[in-house]
DNA sequence: TAGGCCATCTGGTCCT
DNA sequence: AGGACCAGATGGCCTA
């Protein structure tokens, strides 16, 4: 666990991950960011009518496999005509390239880019909802009053939690075996037992309690409690 | 108003 | 050939 206190010692992504998590408690805008651009429901007024399920592979598999309906097809196509025709008029960004392939004709190029282009749509929205699965599982506030946590906050701070989380199960591996050997707790503790996060923790490091508070618990395996854990916050 | 974050479009590359 | 993946570009929304 040393080699990895050192990893996580010269990772600049560390400090940047726990900035993330402390400002995503801090922000007290009133609800999750709305969605924008043509995304459903958006200030473009272009929604996709995006119906995702609940299994982001099985969507995955779904995209890739082109189950899709005609119906949802056709209607995704009007919604990207109108994009299309909003990013003509200047409303959105349409890039400034040909809408296709040489060597075809115009609507069929058009029409080829409107189809990449959905794909390219429903892949995003897959990668949208697989991180919005890791945000439910990480635990930081999850309310109305908080905001969401941003991408890059969303993987940081999920990378520190499997950190974390493996450094938890080593504690209690080493924690096993010293209870197997028969022998007292109030030996003194090796040296070397480090967080992830570079603070001392103990074998067993909730002073020999199993009473231990949420902040307690959180401090001691990745010393940023209050960042990590809704209970942290929660009141009594 | 600047900066952060995001959705979307687009062209390129790689894979099946 | 078609699809997946990626990165750059652009513009909109929100917050400090």
């Amino acid at each position: 666990m040393a080699e990895l206190k050192t990893s996580l010692g010269s990772d600049p992504y560390l400090a940047l991950a726990q900035s993330y998590g402390q400002s995503a408690f801090a922000y007290s805008s009133a609800a999750a960011e709305p969605p924008r651009g043509c995304y459903p429901g958006g200030p473009g007024g272009v929604g996709l009518d995006f119906h995702p399920s609940s299994n982001p592979l099985g969507k995955a598999a779904e995209s890739s496999g082109g189950e899709q309906s005609g119906d949802d097809e056709e209607e995704e196509e009007e919604e990207e005509e109108a994009c299309f025709e909003a990013a003509k008029g200047g409303k959105l960004k349409a890039g400034g390239g040909a809408l296709g392939p040489p060597g075809k004709k115009p609507k069929e190029q058009r029409s080829l880019r409107l189809s990449i282009n959905a794909r390219e749509r429903r892949r995003m929205h897959d990668l949208n909802d697989a991180l919005d699965g890791l945000r439910s599982v990480i635990p930081y506030a999850h309310s109305p009053s908080v905001r969401k946590l941003s991408k890059i906050a969303t993987l940081l701070l999920a990378k520190n939690y499997i950190l974390m989380q493996a450094q938890a199960l080593e504690e209690m591996r080493r924690l096993v075996a010293y209870l197997n050997q028969g022998q007292s707790l109030s030996t003194p503790l090796p040296a070397a037992t480090l967080t992830p996060f570079g603070q001392a923790a103990a074998v067993y490091p909730f002073s020999g309690t199993a009473l231990a508070t949420c902040p307690e618990k959180c401090t001691a395996f990745s010393g940023a409690a209050s960042a990590l854990c809704k209970h942290c916050n929660e009141k009594p």
